[in-house]
RNA sequence: GGAGAGGUGGCUGAGUGGUCGAAAGCACUGGUUUUGAAAACCAGCGACGGUUUACCCCGUCCCAGGGUUCGAAUCCCUGCCUCUCCGCCA
């Protein structure tokens, strides 16, 4: 959520500002509701004094005794008035709620303009497109002939982008969560969570996904408000939800291994090969709670967190600064990793590494006490997929392909798969 | 799932429907004392919004949402959560 000050301040400067994700902010109902929120909270205020004064006297005057039915005839109709204030103000409040709550975040002055993705700005690579004196089969014609990925069973069982992974596929798969966790807890400092994969409302719409974009989340039936989480994000940023952390213990750096679940309305026939998009993937991500001032440079220390996976992998990859129309919601900046996929002659995403300043801690109301102030202020939040599992697993076994079809298995990964070479 | 007890400031924990934003203790901060530290003593110490140069002042907040009342931390209803016992269970 923005800064609703900002807004009351420098509305123009705003709706200029998200002219850049193409957002049109409607200043004049803005403008309209604020100034009916001021003059109604201020004569509210008014009359909740003259209540809190006259009870007051009442109760004074009922201690001495006397008698209190005139004080009380004079308050009559003060109760109504007060009631029907308070209540048009709560309407206006959560007009202005719902308002504040709809709009995105501002973004970094560094975010290359543009619409979509075709605009996204490439800032460096790392190694070169794997080559093969052979062609290079995809993911699927190389996991599905053996049943290593079969998408029939799933299908069968569930439906539609879902995936059963068999055998060495799906230890390989296992290992790259254990290979991720283990680098992140143990050599980049995160400490290592485990969380819950259904989130209420409230955690939510602290990092965004709710209210605008409930069509993209799978609702639990029944009398709870739960959703499946669509990131790790979700449930770990949210551990800092109505905190205030001391400074000592800032920044706080979490990683954690979670599925993910994403309806994807919206991308019919999108990517509907193989493992790109499922319904149901697993992800290891990375997540921090830092101080305002050191947000930007703890970007791209995370960035180069997840950078180190793919290198340790022997993927090349490339980084990506995404522009304004394709940056998400909540975020004022996001870098993308983009791993080579041979089996598509391509680089796709495979990581997303966002600063999201102080957008979802005003919502969830995160902060840390100043040392030095003793106040509490917003935190900053940060967060990168390090990385997402399935799309690492088509990685691997697109780039280790062998023309016999075996994969063989990256060094790092060979100590969590009792020491094997290849798949075969 | 059944029965009971609770949810109060960073923590523990008092609070008769009427100067209660809330006793007390701990923690923390500043001061006195001390070569220094500890102890002792004194003082300060919630969040948010409005107003203000600032002080002051005003409002809201005692799990959340409703209700009763001139007045609610306190009474009533609903929800959420925690604890104890029983049942079930990985």
């Amino acid at each position: 959520m923005l800064d609703v000050k900002l807004l009351r301040a420098n509305i123009n400067d705003v709706a200029e500002q998200l002219k850049r994700r193409n957002v049109d902010l409607d200043v004049e109902a803005f403008n309209t509701l604020e100034s009916r929120r001021k003059e109604l909270s201020v004569s509210t205020q008014e009359l909740q004094n003259e209540r809190n004064k006259s009870a007051k006297s009442i109760g004074q005057a009922k201690a001495k005794g006397e008698d209190i039915q005139p004080l009380l005839d004079q308050v009559a109709d003060l109760g109504g008035q007060l009631k029907a204030a308070e209540d048009e103000l709560a309407a206006l409040n959560s007009s202005i709620h719902e308002m504040m709550m709809g709009l995105p975040n501002l973004l970094h002055e560094t975010v290359p303009a543009g619409d979509s993705e075709d605009d996204n700005v490439e800032i460096r690579r790392w190694g070169e497109p794997t080559s093969f004196d052979f062609k290079p089969k995809d993911h699927v014609d190389l996991g599905a002939p053996n049943g290593w990925m079969d998408f029939e069973a799933a299908t069968k069982i569930t439906g539609s982008r879902f995936v059963v992974m068999r055998s060495a596929m799906a230890r390989m798969h296992r290992a790259l969560i254990q290979f991720m966790l283990d680098t992140h807890s143990q050599e980049h400092g995160y400490g290592e969570v485990y969380v819950p994969y259904l989130a209420n409302e409230d955690s939510l719409k602290g990092t965004g996904q709710l209210p605008k974009f409930e069509e993209d989340l799978f609702k639990m039936k029944g009398e709870h408000n739960f959703y499946l989480i669509p990131t790790g994000e979700v449930p770990i940023t949210n551990l800092v939800r109505g905190e205030i952390i001391d400074e000592k213990d800032m920044p706080l750096m979490y990683t954690g291994h979670t599925p993910c679940f994403r309806s994807e309305a919206g991308s019919y026939g999108k990517d509907t090969r193989g493992l790109i998009r499922q319904h149901q993937f697993e992800k290891v991500e990375m997540v921090q709670m830092v101080k305002p001032e050191e947000s930007w440079d703890k970007l791209e220390e995370l960035l180069g967190h997840a950078e180190a996976i793919l290198q340790k992998l022997g993927l090349p990859y490339r980084v990506m600064t995404l522009c304004a129309g394709d940056t998400g919601f909540s975020a004022a900046k996001t870098y993308d990793l983009e791993v080579w996929l041979p089996g598509q002659d391509t680089y796709r995403e495979i990581s997303s590494c966002s600063n999201f300043e102080d957008f979802q801690a005003r919502r969830m109301m995160a902060r840390y006490r100043n040392a030095e102030t003793k106040k509490p202020e917003l935190l900053h939040t940060l967060n990168g997929s390090g990385l997402a599992i399935g799309r690492t697993l088509v990685a691997v076994v697109e780039n280790y392909q062998q023309e016999d079809g075996s994969i063989l298995v990256p060094d790092v990964l060979k100590p969590y798969m009792g020491g094997i070479e290849k798949l075969s």
